[in-house]
DNA sequence: TATTGTTATACTCTATAACTATA
DNA sequence: TATAGTTATAGAGTATAACAATA
């Protein structure tokens, strides 16, 4: 409100009719800040996705994997390959769930949960650098806009036990 | 500001960290948003990159291929195998750069600015849904946050000539 | 019969390197 | 020498189908 910006969203030297749609500035917004992110993982040996997983397991809910790929919509197969990286770097643990032996309940490792507080930190950074053209009022609007606008959104099962 | 939101980021029946960050947030409504409209453009035998490459040559920049890809962040090979197939399905005309032969000119034919528009209309339909759960004023103020963020993000080179 | 996890496989997307024609 | 477009090709990512174990 304190800022007096009355001209529209057209950037400087930028001027294309897309640049005006809030999708494509939505699709653009996420996907530099995904790659952001996953660049600065890298130098952690860390990838965006692992840290999805990571910060999923972090609420112990005892998620089975395709607890998680629904969260998180990925393909169940590709959660069989992911979990497995993930099992071999030490973040995480399959264990047989007694009451249904056919699922896995999947834990964060010591070594998972120092994983994920350092990514966090990371990926803090940039956000924060990400959003810091604009005021702290501003980010939090923002962020509450989104959740709004994702509250239906968010798959429906997250089976737990 | 005339809703009463004082609750926090997040949604109904889910509750896991990454909801609270902005950058999760924003990825995850670009995506679908991505998502739904593709699925719509779909059934025009439209897909969402032709009509990012329409949208871009409606302004008469005399764009090539490489201006393209450098404005749309697509590799220069793949923008070959695009135009190839635009230029096929009758949306988009090369013609030599006097100027300079080794460029093409790329220009809408009349059935790409047809294309455009339809595929516009319906991009329009499926961004309106996904904002419908905020009110119109909520709206244009993503837009405007969304645009002052990604002001320093567009790319150097729009090459006209 | 349905579901979880798994494998094998195919398919799409993207990136790399080398080539041509122009500059 | 450098750049625009092109091709071939390799690699990553994703989806499909079939299977074993369990419910």
């Amino acid at each position: 409100m304190a800022k007096a910006t009355p001209t529209p969203a057209q950037p400087a030297g930028l001027d294309f009719p897309l640049v005006r749609r809030t999708g494509y500035l939505l699709n653009k917004a996420g996907s530099i800040l995904m790659e952001d992110a996953e660049r600065v993982l890298m130098a952690q040996g860390m990838r965006l996705r692992y840290f999805y997983v990571l910060a999923a397991l972090e609420s112990d809910l005892s998620l089975s994997q395709q607890d998680l790929s629904r969260l998180l919509h990925l393909d169940p197969t590709t959660m069989v390959a992911l979990i497995d990286e993930m099992e071999q770097g030490g973040h995480v643990e399959r264990r047989r769930n007694p009451s249904d032996r056919r699922r896995y309940i999947l834990r964060l490792t010591d070594s998972g949960r120092e994983a994920l507080e350092r990514a966090g930190r990371a990926v803090d950074a940039v956000e924060q650098d990400f959003l810091s053209a604009v005021p702290a009022q501003d980010r939090e609007r923002l962020r509450a806009l989104l959740g709004d606008l994702l509250a239906d959104r968010w798959p429906r099962v997250i089976a737990c036990e």
